[in-house]
DNA sequence: GCCGTTTTCGGCCCGACTGTTTTCAGTCG
């Protein structure tokens, strides 16, 4: 990890733990607000000042220090010394809360969600003041779902089900909120809102994919569906669904800024509108609210309260990268290696989504098992030439997704690789190498002058392979000196380069490549969760070198 | 704790739902 995340969570158990021991909410939130801030912070904290980071001041930065210094500061290892670990992790359960948590630590000695469920089931928490039976049933099942499933899904699962939802209800209007309109890889539970008669709530209820319901009430149900994932359903007044909108997008964070600026203007902002007094200033459209405010509509991906506010207040958001602006992918595969669709159908595909240019990338004779041979690439670079001639109006690019070697090699000499019109590489064994020799390996393929694209760099599959342990500050340094492009592969268990290293890379120079990886026709379009990855991080199409015209492409190629 | 075209002190977002405490606290987003 680096410092920055090293020190952000440090302050962030430092933040739970202040509030189990009932410290003021207000610092509560400094301590998060500023964690996050250093999490996300480009700059290492261990070599620049953390007082220059937003959100840090003196009390903070102090304690970094000392963080920095020798891994904990005296606070934390305080409140550490008074709260066994266990104690906050019980907060984890749903529903259980840090006053409810200290309080059965303190009064009857629980430290784990284990011993508070053996509790519940002894009886031993039968008539405390405030616990009646529902709520300890409750806290059992919270427990039991903790244990499960308590992670989140990838944003593939949770879209698809949002659309399923959306397209079982009817509704005068109806779209997803959260963190899944914000784009986020990862998704807890999925908002939708409604401008619906009542009775929406009673056919939502209703569904098949209806396991649980968790609340029902006249404005808001919360189910658990069969998949495991909670949907909260809202219904909205249609004169309040811009308010409506802007509130359940978040993040959060955003919204206690955007409100704030409401409050100083003698406004207030809530879901239902923009109010002075009884007077409704806006309320129908995201972008008026955004407007009479004084500042740009800032796209949901951009709300994370990372410095969008104040850039939109100055009109200085920049103009981000839209699926619309991408002309090609240069990721993709056929069943030549492990791909399903042949080539002619997978160019077929690529060019109805309107592609200016198209690159098929199989994999090369280092991964075995895909059974590839030089003759084979050759043959295929023949098959890509013929087929050339009936797509006058899209370029065709023969390219290869090489594998990097634990020593940084890859497949082909220099000789061959020369001839591919594009070269991915991409790390598919050795994993658990030491952050050292990772970050070698992967400095070594970037030096390779015919590698012009680092493919799905961390390797992380979320939820079941974590990302590589590597110096990603060296290995961006040395994408951008080279002039090679990290990929941002839109596979959306994947998602990866992940948003916060796609800013940390950008901040170094760094161009990406957002693809598809596609091993089958439909995986075309995952081209749209990339995208949002890019706009997490703020890219605009000069960064991305496949929005690029096919000339300025070819150039960065070098071919 | 942080922060300042209103402030160096006094604010810091706001509403819904649940369970249970007959008027509200805790939790969540």
């Amino acid at each position: 990890m680096r410092a920055n995340d090293e020190a952000a969570a440090a302050l962030q158990e430092y933040a739970e733990l202040f509030a189990l021991c009932g410290g003021d909410a207000f610092r509560v939130r400094s301590y998060q607000k500023a964690a996050k801030a250093i999490a996300g912070f480009p700059e290492d904290i261990s070599v620049v000042d953390v007082r220059g980071v937003p959100g840090v001041g003196e009390a903070i930065a102090k304690k970094m220090e000392e963080f920095l210094q020798r891994g904990s500061f005296r606070q934390l290892d305080d409140l550490r010394g008074r709260v066994p670990d266990g104690v906050r992790r019980l907060t984890r359960v749903p529903t259980l809360g840090p006053k409810t948590a200290i309080m059965l630590f303190e009064d009857y000695g629980i430290d784990s969600a284990v011993a508070l469920s053996e509790a519940i089931t002894a009886g031993r928490l039968d008539g405390v003041k405030g616990l009646g039976p529902k709520t300890l049933a409750n806290l059992l099942k919270g427990i039991e779902q903790l244990e499960q499933s308590g992670r989140r899904v990838h944003i593939g699962v949770a879209m698809s089900l949002a659309e399923q939802v959306m397209g079982s209800l009817k509704a005068e209007r109806i779209a997803y909120a959260g963190s899944l309109r914000r784009m986020k890889d990862t998704i807890g539970d999925i908002d939708i809102l409604a401008v619906a008669p009542e009775s929406i709530m009673a056919d939502f209820r209703a569904h098949p994919y209806v396991a649980e319901v968790i609340a029902a009430g006249d404005k808001k149900t919360s189910v658990r569906t069969t998949s495991g994932i909670q949907v909260d359903l809202r219904v909205v007044p249609a004169g309040s669904w811009g308010a409506a909108m802007q509130y359940f997008t978040g993040s959060k964070e955003h919204n206690v800024a955007i409100r704030e600026m409401a409050v100083k203007k003698g406004w207030k902002l809530s879901e239902y509108g923009l109010f002075e007094g009884e007077r409704v200033i806006a309320a129908e459209s995201e972008e008026d609210i955004y407007a009479a405010l004084g500042m740009r509509f800032v796209p949901p991906p951009m709300r994370e309260d990372g410095g969008e506010v104040k850039a939109a207040l100055r009109g200085e958001l920049p103009v981000l990268v839209e699926l619309s602006d991408l002309k090609g992918d240069l990721h993709t595969h056929t069943n030549l290696t492990d791909g399903v669709a042949s080539l002619a159908d997978m160019v077929a595909a690529g060019h109805a989504q309107g592609y200016a240019y198209y690159a098929v990338t199989d994999h090369a004779p280092d991964l075995t098992m895909q059974r590839m041979t030089l003759d084979k690439a050759l043959e295929q670079r023949g098959q890509v030439a013929e087929l050339q001639r009936k797509y006058p109006d899209m370029r065709l690019l023969h390219g290869t997704e090489l594998n990097i070697a634990p020593d940084g090699s890859v497949d082909w000499p220099g000789e061959i690789l020369r001839e591919f019109d594009v070269c991915v590489a991409s790390v598919h064994s050795h994993f658990g190498m030491s952050r050292e020799e990772m970050t070698r390996r992967f400095i070594a393929a970037c030096e390779n002058p015919y590698v012009d694209i680092i493919g799905h760099p961390t390797t992380r599959k979320i939820g079941k392979r974590s990302a590589v342990d590597a110096d990603w500050d060296a290995i961006f340094r040395a994408a951008a000196r080279t002039g090679t492009a990290m990929e941002i592969d839109s596979f959306p268990d994947r998602s990866d380069l992940p948003s916060d290293l796609v800013r940390l890379a950008r901040h170094h120079g760094v161009k990406f490549s957002i693809d598809s990886d596609s091993h089958a026709i439909p995986h075309l379009v995952n081209q749209r969760f990339g995208v949002g990855v890019a706009q997490r991080a703020w890219l605009t199409t000069d960064d991305v070198i496949n929005t690029w015209p096919l000339d300025r492409l070819l150039t960065f190629l070098g071919r």
